[in-house]
DNA sequence: GTCTCCTTATTACTCCGACATATTACAGAG
DNA sequence: CTCTGTAATATGTCGGAGTAATAAGGAGAC
């Protein structure tokens, strides 16, 4: 699998380098940090699958040019996230897929680093078609004014920059956040990760495809109208009809 | 804050202690393992709020008769989950609520640990009720027939032993957790391990108030005989009553 | 007087080498 | 062939030393 320099090697770039969200992998990032993104997303490529066992501790940081405590921080963060379990003898095995946290962030995001899988883009969609409608319904009860606030200016900053450009799609994951947000409910909150990086993901999916084939605005006021009203059925019903549109293009970008 | 013993002093209690799965605190957990866990209750429990700093590692590796690998262990730990963050200069402060993986099995269980917030809960039942029914609904399209053996066992260990059981709360695990499974969807089951501790944690606190009001029996039999029928509308339906009652039942409980 | 830039001190981060511990696997006895 | 005890091996834990990054404070310019 070659040597991978991890190590940053290049004084220069200084200073605050506009890497934006995306990928601050030089500074900026902990060394056990980058390790342990590397190996998760050799996990969720596929590329340890589960039951393998990996190398030793002392062999593995060697081949990462790492010392052991940076590699066993990584293990750990991997461990925390349910990927991997180490003991004593026997080794780190990786540990089968329904162990693995998929809500996690993380564990997202580096599911999404390479080729996604379309069957889990599938599902990913189905628990949004589950739980945004459903949060609709309940902001649409419980909204304050400074939820609407958010929610009207993220909707501003989508008109602005379309859904091509890194500001856009931020301002689209701003306006399910504040949705979510807007039902004061932490445990719908913190669904927020996981549902934003697959709407983050996918979109950025459907602009591969050259063709965007609809716009996207009218749908998302429609679900801002019903819930500034405070119309639930409406909110649940707008989104409801949000995500199964989105789901439809991310799948006929994805089938090509 | 009183000294803590997490080293294991006592040579004794040797062999399989039969300690279930509640407080393997001993052997059994590694001691960065332990440390986390003690760290992470000690965060849940609001011993420290968001934006406190945590002493440095030195100091607190040193009050926890630790080395500073294994603190430095348990700490990567608790940042994956998304409740610490560090950084040089600034020490290790602890992050905002809505920064925290709440659906992480790990922290799901630090949360539920000591007294658990009523509020909390409260989300928690909602999350169910909006998720479960859905699933249900989706089990009844997907099952296949080992999926329906699983329930029926499963439902069958439930009349056996009754919820006031260890194994009878496991029985009852294991049926919601085989709904889930049913729908054939990995994100809908990462959701399984947070729901399932919800639910076991809170049928713990059901048990608490001495009168267990319902018999749970009947309203999972409806649930099921919806999803073996293959109807999907009379299992979603099943599944919000059965949702419904128990957070009755849960609610009633704490309020005394 | 206010702001910007730079210096400095503190803190986490990384590395190294050694020892302790737990568990698997093997070998021997029954 | 089954069971028990032993030994080998990889993870777990430890302590210390040195590096890098950042936040706070101070010097300088406007």
């Amino acid at each position: 699998m070659g040597n991978i320099k991890l190590r940053r090697d290049e004084p220069e770039n200084k200073g605050s380098a506009p890497e934006a969200t995306a990928k601050p992998r030089g500074p900026g990032r902990r060394l056990h940090g980058a390790v342990a993104h590397k190996l998760g997303t050799a996990i969720l490529s596929g590329e340890y699958a589960p039951g393998d066992t990996l190398s030793g501790e002392v062999a593995f940081a060697e081949e990462l040019e790492i010392s052991r405590s940076a590699y066993r921080e990584a293990i750990q963060v991997l461990t925390a996230k349910g990927l991997v379990e180490s003991r004593p003898k026997a080794g780190t095995r990786v540990l089968p897929r329904n162990r693995w946290n998929l809500l996690d962030p993380d564990v997202l995001a580096w599911a999404f680093a390479g080729e996604p899988d379309v069957e889990f883009v599938r599902n990913l969609f189905e628990l949004r078609a589950i739980v945004e409608p459903a949060a609709a319904r309940l902001a649409a009860q419980r909204r304050d004014k400074s939820d609407i606030k958010v929610m009207k200016e993220a909707l501003a900053a989508m008109r602005r920059h379309t859904l091509a450009t890194d500001a856009g799609r931020a301002a689209d994951r701003d306006f399910h956040n504040a949705i979510l947000r807007a039902t004061h409910n932490d445990a719908l909150m913190a669904l927020t990760a996981s549902i934003g990086a697959a709407v983050n993901w996918t979109t950025q999916f459907k602009q591969r495809a050259r063709a965007l084939p609809r716009n996207p605005i009218p749908d998302h006021v429609r679900v801002f109208d019903a819930i500034a009203a405070g119309d639930p059925e409406a909110a649940s019903d707008a989104m409801g009809a949000l995500v199964a549109l989105a789901l439809e293009d991310t799948r006929s970008s994805m089938a090509e």
